[in-house]
DNA sequence: GAATAAGGCAAACAAATGTTCGCTTTATTC
DNA sequence: GAATAAAGCGAACATTTGTTTGCCTTATTC
């Protein structure tokens, strides 16, 4: 895939933007205001273009239906090559999609304190769980153990069900029987903000 | 803002769905198609409940215009209160909207090393970093520095500018007059997977 | 400077999509 | 069981939106 023109540039941004700001794409006649065409036949032939270039994916005669190829999608950088621009292709390892980052049944688990520092997770990170009511053998997830909801990696053996903290300054909690015992879920991803700007929206 | 009644669910998952995959909203007959109504007069009398509920808002007229009020966001949690359901609202800390997690113009640059494991950046974390050509004194971001790229903490100070690990085992890194160096970009936020599940797409 | 490609215009047209009207069916409430 | 609300149908209609055709202007390339 090519880079696309300056206008073609200015024609994908107008899209994304609208599609953003109104939760729908934009028709080709809103795009011919955004960016002061007169003519609906100029916009659609860069749509073509656009289209020819996958910039853009269009549900052919369907009103409205422009799905923008680079997505939401946040570009993943890997090795970078010496010498290269670091968002060169050389260097693109993958995108990661909004996408992929929501189930609708996870939730973020704010992690208080340093009891799993081996593994990175640090106080004040959010941890994205997934429900779930079992958990495998050395996965990491949050429990609650007789009142007490605690993030721990999960260990069963003959001699029983531990919580196992990823430091060594904690202790291994072994889970008896008779106690109140649930698992909330599974961890699937650790985020951790450094910055002001991303600050948490109430609602 | 009151709840939905069982059907009007059902619409708004389909019409959330619909949009998921294909980029864009149904337009009335496909919700027809999806819900297995033939007439489109059905649909639209739903539509217009949804929109007096605040499901939905919609560009009157206007095709494939329906834009959901329940965006995408995830919920966290913060510190669970005793004998509550996790998800209850007592416990609800806030959301964090995918909208949050994105700008245009970020990406991830994949971690290699633990250098800043004291940080809790391990080796293969996500690491999203905001383009920028400067840099504040103290915070974290991506340098390349003769060649080479690494992401470490900025320091300045009388003597000239440094960058610094967060890990003892790796010494600091002087920034010497004639080097080629350059901020590539500062860190937002780091993101670790913890599942083969949420894989990178490679497109 | 000719050739080519990108970008643009206007107008007529076709297809997709939303709206309205009157009538039926199926719960739910009192 | 009557009254009421929710959900649905079909068909005609109005509007929005996408498509096509022919021609123009302006860079860019060779």
């Amino acid at each position: 895939m090519s880079e696309p023109t300056k206008r073609q540039k200015q024609f994908l941004d107008f899209i994304e933007e609208f599609t953003e700001a109104n939760g729908y794409s934009p028709s080709i006649r809103d795009i011919g205001e955004g960016l002061k065409l007169s003519s609906t036949a100029s916009v659609k032939k860069m749509l073509d273009r656009l289209s020819e270039g996958g910039f853009i994916r269009r549900a052919s005669s369907s009103a409205r239906g422009i799905e923008l190829t680079r997505k939401r999608s946040i570009p993943v950088i890997g090795r970078i090559k010496a010498g290269m621009p670091v968002m060169s292709e050389e260097n693109l390892e993958g995108y990661i999609s909004v996408k992929d980052l929501v189930r609708s049944d996870s939730f973020f688990l704010r992690v208080e304190g340093d009891s799993m520092k081996n593994k990175g997770i640090m106080d004040g990170d959010f941890a994205l769980l997934r429900p779930s009511p079992v958990i495998d053998n050395g996965k990491i997830g949050a429990f609650r153990l007789n009142g007490e909801v605690t993030l721990k990696t999960f260990r069963r053996n003959r001699e029983g069900m531990f919580l196992v903290p990823e430091n060594e300054d904690y202790p291994v909690i072994p889970v008896h029987e008779g106690d109140e015992f649930e698992v909330i879920g599974i961890l699937d991803m650790v985020l951790r903000f450094f910055k002001g700007q991303y600050d948490i929206k109430y609602s």
